[in-house]
DNA sequence: GCCTTATCATTTGGCGCCTAACGAAAATCA
DNA sequence: TGATTTTCGTTAGGCGCCAAATGATAAGGC
């Protein structure tokens, strides 16, 4: 992420101290928001710095492994923006880095002209067969320290905070401020 | 976060799969690696939404909320960048907008004319009271889904996590491929 | 006192992300 | 067929983030 989060989270008294000037403020839901962001930062720079020594970034990365599912099938720029959750000019830009770098490499459709088609290149593939041990390695070894049970009850309790944010919720507007 | 994660979640069965061909994919860690990546983001995302409603940035946020800790007492730039964890240059970014929307002053130290003082003006505090009340309670509804008691255990779990990050592990190399 | 070193904030240039606007090409409809 | 609408990828401009280099100032060693 882009983070700037505080650097070391407040303990729990400063948060149950600053409830006492700020009524709204849940010092549960607040410590466990916290961690929650702290930690998804620190994953997220984990696979930063793993990705950065192959000469990746996350975005970048991102894209081969969409290719490198069908690595026989080429696909648009407009398909890999939508299962990326990315615009297109997004994908524009990492186009450009990554065919500069020869890992992919656009054609013109001929059926469609308005359509790229993208497809890795031997030296892209190469290099996602390369990597990509060791990137699993990687993931496996930031879970190491929960237990396959406590990793199971982990995803049940995202998947409770993902669905509420599926529906919006009706008070969680916060622009309307008291 | 910076994202560009899958847009949707990749089912077990197809990590199961996967595993078949690349036997260090872990697929219970990573289904929790993806869960977690997913959910900072999404809770990233409603942050970022709630606080663009107040014409803000999370970073212009954290910068805000540091001074706001201690309104009287102005901070330097270098304190506010170790404390939000984030470079000076950075900082020097975010100052500039800030004042240019009079929500903080530069002033020079009398002291040490290496230093810059930055502080809230009125116009930033008078913010910052109009906007945390909201703040909050869009953090305790972000968190309603789960039960005092689940919070406390995610939050167990995400510790864990954060503290096999701190020891990087002497096998999570993962720029050795083989 | 002077020279070296450290520290401060900033600038420069780069990447990743966005929104908005663009021209080209296809699809749709009259 | 011709005009409108849609979809395509890209460009332009902005923000947030970084590393590295810069000039100003302070601190320390001699």
């Amino acid at each position: 992420m882009p983070l700037l989060l505080l650097k070391q989270l407040p303990r729990f008294e400063c948060l149950l101290q600053a409830a006492n000037r700020y009524p709204d403020l849940n010092p549960g839901a607040a410590s466990a928001f916290l961690h929650l962001l702290r930690t998804g930062d620190l994953i997220f720079d984990s696979e930063a710095a793993c990705l950065a020594a192959s000469g990746l970034s996350q975005g970048r990365f991102s894209i081969l492994m969409l290719l490198n599912r069908h690595p026989d099938t080429p696909q648009t720029p407009a398909t890999l923006a939508d299962e990326s959750g990315v615009t297109r000019a997004t994908i524009t830009g990492l186009l450009d880095t990554l065919e500069k770098d020869a890992l992919v490499q656009r054609t013109s459709s001929p059926d469609d002209r308005r359509l790229t088609l993208v497809h890795l290149t031997p030296k892209g593939i190469a290099l996602m067969d390369s990597l990509l041990p060791g990137y699993f390695r990687h993931v496996s070894t930031l879970l190491a320290p929960l237990s396959p049970e406590e990793r199971t009850q982990l995803v049940d309790l995202l998947q409770k905070i993902q669905q509420g944010l599926g529906e919006p919720a009706p008070s969680s507007n916060c622009s309307q401020s008291h």
